[in-house]
DNA sequence: TAGATTGTTAATCGATTAACAATC
DNA sequence: TAGATTGTTAATCGATTAACAATC
């Protein structure tokens, strides 16, 4: 068993939290900022200085006592960890306006990740570019995926159609998908399914606002009058 | 304190998988099925039955031993205790193609969540409707918001205007932001944010996958050759 | 130097899992 | 009835938080 074998220890809420890091980090690089101490990084993202000297422990990187971390260093240390210094190929599937969003969005050429196609079975979409990317036939998948070694893809496809296209996924050779459909994927243990539903995120703001409202509704009935309201509010970062 | 007051106390992992629950019932219910037990659920969704267990009992649903849970009352009780039962109505802030993939994603009906109209300061989006919904000039929110009593803010602007755009949210009393953007917000404690990063699900795939690929290649180099390799990978449903 | 900050070890907190009596 | 399933109470596991010595 190897060092390396210990990033994948760190805990899920760590791994979460890295990409806030990095953004915070790449923000303050770009002012000019040299050295960044765990104190500093909490107080601007609303954590506890602890937690976050915890989690970047995770990464490996050693700071200086006193000083705290070389910004440069750091961001290098968490891309790693990430694995987003190395650059993935993946596929899109399904080109409708989510997979269109998704190629549309700027941000993933930093994190990595680079969408090279995107795969519909509709004929006006078929042969056409969305946002620089070609539109290919599904039934060219499996052809340009072994070809081209793609082992990464994106589904953004309807619900209805979501195992289905799994399945083709997985007989493609297929190793991740990242799943923005709210299907329920069965597939093999060796493949990792990533769920990028959008109701969970709104459950649990809907959990959230309610209980907020209710302790304001309380607040006002004068049954509760302190300033513990405010503490009693989750944690924005939660999730 | 009453009753319930207990359901915000529910762990924010069981609201996570709430509606992935919803999901499935309302497939079962669809297939013509009444009655449904927490070992079939969990089999359906690669859970344990003990967790669902308990993950349903939060919701303050009770069941028949032996028989397991009526379906329908299930699915009002966990619709009920997401407050998917009422409907929200929303603003959304910004109609580039996210913003548009946002507007154009059926769900949210079924979730009670209603977005009535969308804002933006592009002037060639300005008067246009997106997905049937009509695009007003950010210099109308605040009086438009206020009129409607608007509380729910979808933003998915820019993340170089999300702090600015969120000041004038706040400033126009909305209660609840989700937050589609990268930026971490500053509101006061009384507003609730949602973030929905992209970075974070990706952050979490990439480590997954390395992970994979990490006992792969360690299977094959024959250090570990027994079938506990399988199990060793990270719950696909964690995040 | 003195004081701020790191990194580690221990304590606490909360979620998951196990065990089992109650029950239709 | 017998057996499957619920709901509750206890045990385990893992993440967060606290305490503190080491250090530039």
């Amino acid at each position: 068993m190897t060092d390396d074998m210990y990033k994948q220890m760190a805990p899920l809420p760590t791994i979460r939290r890295l990409p806030r890091y990095l953004q915070l980090l790449l923000t303050m690089q770009a002012d000019g900022r040299e050295f960044v101490s765990t104190t500093h990084i909490a107080d601007a993202l609303g954590l506890e200085p602890i937690q976050v000297r915890k989690d970047l422990g995770h990464t490996g990187i050693v700071g200086k006592p006193k000083v705290g971390f070389e910004l440069s260093g750091l961001i290098e240390r968490i891309e790693a960890f990430l694995g987003w210094n190395n650059t993935t190929d993946a596929f899109l599937i399904g080109a409708g306006h989510l997979g269109s969003a998704v190629l549309g969005y700027e941000g993933f050429g930093r994190y990595g990740l680079n969408i090279i196609a995107a795969f519909d079975n509709d004929p006006t979409r078929i042969g056409t570019q969305v946002h620089g990317r070609p539109v290919f036939a599904m039934d060219k998948l499996r052809d340009l995926a072994t070809r081209m070694h793609i082992t990464m893809a994106i589904m953004t496809v309807p619900r209805v159609v979501a195992q289905e296209v799994a399945d083709e996924l997985v007989a493609a050779g297929f190793l991740a998908i990242w799943n923005f459909t709210a299907a329920h994927l069965k597939v093999p243990a060796e493949v990792v399914v990533q769920n990028e539903d959008l109701s969970v995120g709104l459950a649990v703001l809907s959990v959230r606002l309610a209980s907020a409202q209710r302790q304001t509704t309380e607040g006002l009935s004068g049954e509760n009058d302190d300033d513990t309201l405010a503490e009693a509010t989750l944690d924005e970062d939660d999730v």
